[in-house]
DNA sequence: TTGGCAATCTGTAACGTTTCAGTATACTGA
DNA sequence: TCAGTATACTGAAACGTTACAGATTGCCAA
């Protein structure tokens, strides 16, 4: 059975969606001449130009997405790659939203691709491409050596990574400047006299683990202070979980008098490990997180923030990945974002 | 300029993507066969049918999304509309992982259609609408006479809704009981001696600000307590907003004694405003709030909670959308979930 | 033997787009 | 006047799929 009721024909009879035939019989033209004409070819004239283009204006015609990706294989779709088990709430929105801001105005879609725990993370990134179902990809919780940054690569996808990569391959990223985040932490510790400090770490194999380990232990050996390891959780664990270890950690007699977390979520679990333990924030030690919205300042006065903000991560990785795909040279779509000072509570 | 490199016509060499050409190739087949032996269709005989499926299987053959989508007008999308700038960061991260974790294994993709503060929320709708682009919707934030269910259904594309509507028009929804959530929160507090209670409502203009408000009125009158008028802010308000005005009706003579919120985020607010004020939770006032993880706990132990599942949200809205597109009936894909008891604190 | 019919299979056209290889017209220079 | 050429336009083919309208075969009843 078809699926069209009325059959168009020559007839410009009203219901129907307008193709490049529909313009072709308004406008007396042959349907090559007016699907040159709207993307400005140079053989066409200038008045046929215009006058194709206020028709199509008038009539709202809108090219048919399958037409053109059947045609050209351009599907005009941008898609984001997310761990369903693992990405931050708001890490998941406020990218969506920066993604979205910057596709407003163009003919992109973004899908969502998701893959959970049990996959292989370069399963949904294999898929993508040998369906062909984007023009570009983004990916987060990127690996120094990142497999599915080599296989797009490989195949000549366009894509950005948030977080940085070390293949000596050159790629657009995105990211935050982890290290000197944990270095502004560690020193604003020391400021308020701590000399014992904890790391609360991004998960252990992603590329940030490594900056903001390494802007933590230089910024230490720079203040002269000495780290409380604690190893056994990251900010990949659960609630309970880092709540329970922390607890553990602060009933030790060595235990630390500043922590640095790399995540709100986990700071929570932090705080509340703390305040389990018999201790008070501020009193007995001071805490600086990263956060992406002002919560942490609602929850607890007393500790200290940077801000991460992931609206602005998912604005720069879509304005990088369409670049590349419009040619642009992947070493100038990179960048990278200053932390914010570390903040108390104002007022 | 062609995008494909290498010829293909009859030769099977091995490098492009199959096609059903492809596959009729090789099994020695015309194209339509193949086509119908894929889809189980009656006249293609048993052992053929069974042939072409494995050899199929064997290449890795995946039809291609724009050749049916042009012949078919099948999209295989199912959109997500969401507003930018209103909806809750966990809102968006979970039924995202709802929606996806049913489409998993379909040939759905899921696409997030954004629109924002300026915009008519009916605009994305109509895009979708008229460019065709997805065979279901899911809509947030109804109302209770939605121009876009109307519009949806006006022209026959299947869609559900997070929240009711109050049309008298049939469709597919998933709501969370919010008259039964602001009923037990009442009673609740009047369990704790609670009797001048104030209600943080969801937005004006929404339908579940009505369920809302009416369990709340209607618990009032049951338990025999008072309502303290709090109607200058709702949910969408900024923090500051809720936090400074929360301060403001903590400090005058009449103020309320428990207070009921609908989200967690304007939890936060309403509680520093009740601190700003130089009153404490759990004595002067208690406050029960909605929440969709489990955060406020940790923030403060006084809090009373009832839990929101956006996830199932989720799950249960792509269900429906995708059950009405299968041809069930709209009116078979409503679903209420009702609220977790009203949860103090547990060790 | 023949007509009828069921069971399988097949070629063609069409969805809307872009590219290729033209064609028609007017203008140029000698 | 005429070839040569730039300008402006056009039809046909192709991308991969499915629907329609056959085509071929074997079998059975008359």
């Amino acid at each position: 059975m078809d699926r069209r009721v009325t059959k168009k024909g020559d007839d410009a009879s009203g219901k129907e969606r307008p193709t490049l035939k529909t313009l072709a019989f308004m406008t007396g033209l042959g349907v090559t001449t007016v699907s040159r004409a709207l993307k400005d070819a140079p053989e066409i004239g200038a008045e046929t130009r215009r006058r194709v283009q206020l028709v199509a204006k008038q009539i709202g015609y809108r090219p048919n997405r399958a037409g053109v990706r059947l045609r050209t294989g351009k599907t005009n779709v941008i898609s984001l790659v997310l761990n369903t088990e693992h990405e931050l709430m708001s890490f998941v929105s406020d990218i969506i939203y920066g993604v979205t801001e910057v596709i407003a105005d163009t003919p992109y879609h973004l899908i969502v691709t998701p893959y959970s725990r049990s996959q292989d993370p370069l399963d949904p990134v294999r898929y993508l491409v040998e369906t062909g179902s984007a023009d570009g990809v983004i990916i987060s919780r990127t690996q120094p050596n990142d497999p599915r940054a080599r296989y797009m690569l490989e195949h000549g996808v366009p894509f950005a990574t948030h977080g940085r990569t070390d293949m000596g391959l050159v790629h657009p990223y995105h990211d935050f400047d982890n290290y000197a985040f944990a270095g502004e932490a560690v020193r604003a510790l020391a400021a308020k006299g701590r000399s014992r400090l904890a790391l609360v770490t991004p998960p252990v194999g992603l590329t940030y683990f490594r900056y903001t380990v390494n802007g933590f232990a230089d910024a230490l050996s720079e203040v002269g202070a000495s780290e409380v390891p604690f190893n056994t959780v990251s900010i990949d664990h659960t609630i309970e979980q880092i709540r329970m270890r922390t607890a553990q950690l602060m009933r030790r007699d060595d235990r630390p008098d500043g922590i640095v977390s790399s995540a709100a979520a986990a700071t929570l679990a932090v705080v509340a490990g703390i305040e389990d333990a018999g201790l008070k924030l501020g009193r007995d030690v001071d805490v600086v997180s990263k956060q992406s919205s002002e919560v942490l300042h609602l929850f607890r006065r007393e500790l200290l923030v940077v801000n991460e903000d992931f609206r602005l991560a998912g604005y720069e990785l879509a304005r990088a990945v369409l670049g590349w795909i419009a040619g642009k040279e992947p070493g100038s779509l990179q960048s990278l974002s200053k932390p914010s000072e570390v903040l108390p509570y104002r007022g």
